[in-house]
DNA sequence: TATGAATGAGCCTTCATTCAT
DNA sequence: TATGAATGAAGGCTCATTCAT
């Protein structure tokens, strides 16, 4: 890695948690300039625009999550533990795996009038979840731990909206109340397609 | 209603739905002279800063959506039917009740860690509508439509849970597929608890 | 005094303090609407610009301050006395007989290079007290209190720079220590002269 | 000096007149940019707001006026000459050292009530003119230049009050008669104390 | 006479961005 | 590559003033 290269990745693992807990529109450079301890010229050396810069910075926070995620899945030995796993790794939204909270809500939520980029970036991300949901269960399917009849599609779908939602409710209300709740209806939900 | 509050409930009504598009941080108050052909300095004559202005503007995306819901509801004549209507009344995020969306998501989201007095607002907003859910379910219960084993505060908190996360779904990838998915899975919840 | 008057008059006399103590430029005239509880427009009945109503405070504050310097200066019965009255009257400029302090000092100062017509009618002031004091000294040669080669001008001149001057240094230094020094000068001047 | 610091003093240079002659609260950031042709971005790189600026300006105008007297009272060879110099300096209000008057007057009177800063600043610089005019005076005493009983910070004291309140007088009036009146007393008081 | 809604110019300040060094 | 000075548009807001009621 060339210096360069270094410095804007050091710029983005700065500004990446202030996109992420302020919002696109609401960051300014000066923001990121405080963080980094750079000069105003140098963050437009490594950025041709703001833009480019809070793309790169969710693209950054959404890689971050996804090998946090991994690192968690990594551990769970069947597809059942997995899934535990996976809603685990979401069950705490007051202390989330991110500063800010879920990248998919936050910018997903800011993108989706104003930024068609940003906006596909998340959905991408989206899908992603869902496909790696989808893939686990299936695998349990094979390997003979789940219902074969379970609609693994469906179920990825219901579960990530489950957890989306369960972020916000609980991170308004300033608890996890809720958001246990939900982990413990998908749990009992997973608990019953076990064979 | 005065000349006055007249002007300002004018204001309020174009706009809400500005606010709730764009987001509090990406709305000026030039964009809002422009939608009401007001001058500058009328704004500040019935709101006495931006923040005063995007709050009533919240308030006023909540209780539009809130009594638009009602309308609907009024209609259900069982439990069973309230259920159904409530869903129904949130399973197009394509083409939302509310322009821009649903403004729990929007304003929750960007107010999570930027401004307390509008997260609160949206925090009340939820436990509003949990608890209708709540009171339906539990009337069902009392009327005898719904299983009485069924946990009412449980399955609203997951029901709220899904539709604002399909929501989010549905409006990143332009289409309401998952959130046909999620309706589907609701009504065959709800379904299942019929006597 | 109509009831237009009337309204006028009780504009000025809540207007003056607050002009003499933030200066014209920075009152504004909802400075003076909260002050009076008055409408915006009601304002604008009785004074055509803001410049008219400050015009009218400053002659109130100059109209207020030498009646109550009339008052005191009645109480003497010499020349002398008279002389000292005059002193003690403008003796204590952190408390002084007018709030925000001396009149002719705030409207002069602010006035100098900005405001012709009040730093005119700071100048008749100006004239009238020193015409005052000569005509007091005058008096006191003519009725054989003081020497009659005392330069009755020449010394109300000084008295009246040394008064302001004391004024600017006490009302800095937030005590009255500089004006006692000043005060005590004077009245050893004055007594000098006594025959 | 760094490029910035030499724009930064420019502006300062260009600001300073400015506000010694409008005031603080009428002087306005444009009136500054205009002055110095810059860009109003440019004036909030150097300074973080008004304010700042204003009391650079204060500062700078204090400097340069006690630099100038400096220069005059070191042609004094005596104390008396000195004192001489010192009062001449200050005895031409109608042209005076200063585009806009005298520094501690404008700026103490409008700070009086409304800027703590400011006033503080002008109440240490009328401490220190007054500090330096009683060292002359001592220096005199000592070198058997003036009667040893003279009371050199009283005097002091008076010499400046009497300097600041012609100062007023002259300037509203358009003409120096007060300020030689004044001239003449402080000059024969002087050499009364002449051994 | 009194009101307060309405106006638009102007205020201070922040913004993203450019450019000479 | 890195700097920070410079820019001008745009931000939120206040101002003196007008006018229909």
């Amino acid at each position: 890695m060339t210096k360069g290269e270094e410095t804007r990745q050091f710029i983005i693992e700065k500004a990446a948690p202030i996109f992420n807990t302020k919002g696109i529109a609401a960051t300014s450079m000066s923001d990121i300039m405080e963080a980094t301890k750079l000069s105003k010229g140098s963050m437009y050396v490594h950025f041709d625009n703001k833009d480019v810069l809070a793309c790169a910075a969710v693209d950054h926070n959404m890689k971050v999550l996804s090998s946090k995620l991994q690192m968690e899945l990594s551990q769970g030995k069947s597809a059942e533990e997995q899934l535990y796993a996976y809603i685990d790794f979401f069950s705490n939204p007051i202390n989330p795996p991110l500063t800010g909270g879920c990248p998919l809500l936050n910018f997903g939520t800011e993108a989706d009038d104003t930024n068609p980029i940003v906006k596909e970036k998340v959905n991408i991300a989206i899908k992603r979840g869902q496909q790696l949901l989808t893939s686990i269960i299936e695998k349990g399917i094979a390997d003979g731990e789940f219902d074969p009849k379970w609609d693994a599609a469906a179920f990825s779908t219901v579960l990530f909206a489950m957890l989306e939602g369960g972020h916000l409710m609980s991170r308004m209300s300033g608890n996890n109340d809720n958001m246990k709740t939900i982990v413990q209806t998908l749990r009992k939900n997973i608990s019953e397609k076990r064979i």
